[in-house]
DNA sequence: CCGGCTATCCCCCTTTTGCGGTAGAGGAGT
DNA sequence: ACTCCTCTACCGCAAAAGGGGGATAGCCGG
């Protein structure tokens, strides 16, 4: 019989936090040892406590899940981050996987799902909701097409930069940006950039 | 002494559900007779219960937060409707107003406000959560400032529609279109047409 | 070592967009 | 009745964006 699986909460709603805290309340075997509202005191509660899998939200104020998972798997190797997240940030599946998450989990799923997932990652095993098999596999993980410097022109774009103003920004040539766009729009399907913004905006490939 | 406050909760995440649940559990004085994961069960299950409040989530599959409140209001005037949703959504609060709702809650919030602003909707009162007065009466509230056509046109835009798209899609002159895209741009301060939807995507003014 | 990917840059051309000003018809409110 | 707002529509012009064709250099993995 193997010891109790201890676990951080993180997330910036505290509905989401209790709700966690009661589903876990079920599962005898499992330990909720610390909460977060943010990444910064996920990183920081993560490293005092250790606990074997942090429960990460990725929308939130100041440092996102994302950046608060590398932090984690990079300082505390031991702990295992799940991703628990909407549906509609499925995009960022590749993201997750690449900070180090060990698992991706929708937040609609029911509680036996999540408790089974938790189980899995503290294990040393991966997990992915079923939900994003089909679009990880078809390779219509999108934002993974996109390379980091076009998120990062995409991003610029979203905040009403023309070309000439990413120019400036990157210093690089105005026709360097309208070679990326062009490829950004191949990517996304999209006619225009203000559509493949509201795509990207969408599927939180930028934010 | 009042009776029992029924209580009806509306989320699509089942986490968020359990979260509502346990938070009314501590309240002896509230009763939650009913859970919905979207619109259209929402508005069936309030006609059919006819609880004192109902607790809406705006984001959800098929019929959003918003339609429900407008069915739910017209269908049982008796039943008080508190909005509940995330900060990104605080634009919608004067289209939640609008749509009959009596209150309006941040999912941020501490459970002891979530009770009292679910006691004041019950008794007849307004609410609104205390973080969004500032930009409520500084006239901040950006999407009531776009009339109902620059809504749509927004959301076409959206879509990657050009103004002669649009033009055909409402059976209106492109110049008509220009027209209106001038007004949404200088009213959300954006420079381009891609910046006006980046922010009204951000802000849940359109989806 | 070579092929593929990425990032950079350049040309030309057409279409779209943004910005200025102007204005009538209809509705709602005072 | 009068005013304010909304939706509608037009003109012209300068800037920006989109689409086509290229090219070069670096880097990484087979």
């Amino acid at each position: 019989m193997p010891a109790d699986i201890t676990c951080l909460i993180v997330d910036d709603h505290e509905v989401v936090r209790e709700g966690l805290r009661l589903s876990l309340s079920r599962a005898p075997h499992i330990r909720v040892v610390g909460e977060a509202s943010d990444g910064a005191s996920a990183v920081a509660l993560a490293q005092r406590r250790r606990p074997n899998v942090v429960i990460m939200d990725v929308r939130m104020p100041g440092m996102d899940g994302l950046a608060a998972t590398k932090e984690i798997t990079d300082t505390v190797p031991e702990t295992a981050v799940l991703i628990f997240t909407a549906y509609s940030e499925r995009s960022l599946l590749g993201r997750g996987l690449e900070s180090g998450a060990r698992g991706y989990i929708l937040k609609e799923a029911p509680h036996q799902t999540l408790l089974r997932a938790i189980e899995k990652v503290a294990a040393g095993e991966g997990y992915v909701d079923p939900a994003l098999m089909p679009s990880f596999l078809n390779g219509k993980d999108r934002d993974e097409m996109l390379t980091a410097r076009e998120r990062e022109i995409l991003q610029l774009l979203a905040d009403g930069m023309s070309n000439a103003d990413v120019a400036g920004r990157l210093f690089i040539s105005q026709e360097t940006v309208k070679s990326h766009v062009r490829h950004i729009l191949a990517k996304l399907e999209a006619n225009t950039r203000t559509h493949a913004v509201a795509t990207a905006l969408r599927t939180a490939i930028i934010d």
